[in-house]
DNA sequence: ATCCGGTGCA
DNA sequence: TGCACGGGAT
């Protein structure tokens, strides 16, 4: 089987027995934005404790969180760990959206992807992974996002080395896949899922898994 | 003890 | 290529 047909079986089979994901958890491109950030190797749960305190505090906008002084922005964040870079990376994607669109993400949408992802980049504190989930998840871009979880499965089914360059990757599934940001998004949600509950990284529960008639 | 929707810096 | 950053859940 050449890999676009595997690539779209696997994300078949996960969307068969998963379902769809609704992806991402967030009632704003604002607060996914800010999710994205917050989430960078860090379990959701704890990203929910510290949005859910922004939220607590009226903060999650722009303009409120630009405002807050970083040792208050760090104290409500702290759940999420890496609280002190955070919140410096918070502020500086901050600065880039005042800026750059009047603190407005929506504005941003006037760029096209190719000029606004290097933009992105250009954060200090935003590197590819959280540029993508910023681009395709709060900007509807179609950008297809990888991650630790992503490497690891595709290593597991023999696919890729296990450090794998990020946008080598990233255009494994470009190159086999529609462009499509429906298409995007829910497939690095299921592999986020399967990760999650069967591609652990101690031991994958293969037997179990949605990816198991893919294994060699 | 181990892991988590990573990133920047020496 | 290593290493710091860090609280919370299992």
């Amino acid at each position: 089987m050449n890999n676009s047909k595997k690539l779209i079986g696997m994300y078949e089979a996960m969307l068969d027995t998963l379902g769809p994901s609704h992806w991402w958890p967030g009632d704003s491109p604002f607060e996914i934005a800010i999710g994205a950030i917050l989430t960078q190797n860090t379990n959701w749960k704890n990203v929910e404790k510290a949005i859910g305190n922004l939220k607590e505090h009226n903060l999650l906008t722009p303009q409120a969180l630009y405002a807050l002084d970083s040792d208050k922005l760090a104290e409500l964040i702290r759940p999420a760990g890496y609280y002190n870079i955070k919140t410096r990376r918070i502020r500086n994607f901050l600065s880039f959206l005042k800026s750059e669109a009047e603190f407005d993400l929506l504005q941003l949408k006037n760029h096209s992807l190719d000029e606004l992802r290097p933009k992105i980049l250009a954060v200090n504190g935003i590197g590819p992974e959280t540029a993508d989930s910023i681009l395709l998840y709060a900007l509807d871009f179609p950008t297809f996002v990888v991650d630790a979880y992503t490497a690891r499965m595709m290593n597991r089914h023999g696919l890729v080395h296990e450090d794998i360059d990020y946008h080598e990757l990233q255009a494994l599934f470009v190159d086999a896949l529609p462009e499509n940001v429906s298409v995007y998004n829910e497939y690095h949600a299921l592999i986020v899922r399967v990760g999650k509950d069967w591609c652990k990284k101690k031991k994958g529960l293969c037997e179990s898994c949605p990816l198991q008639p893919f294994l060699d």
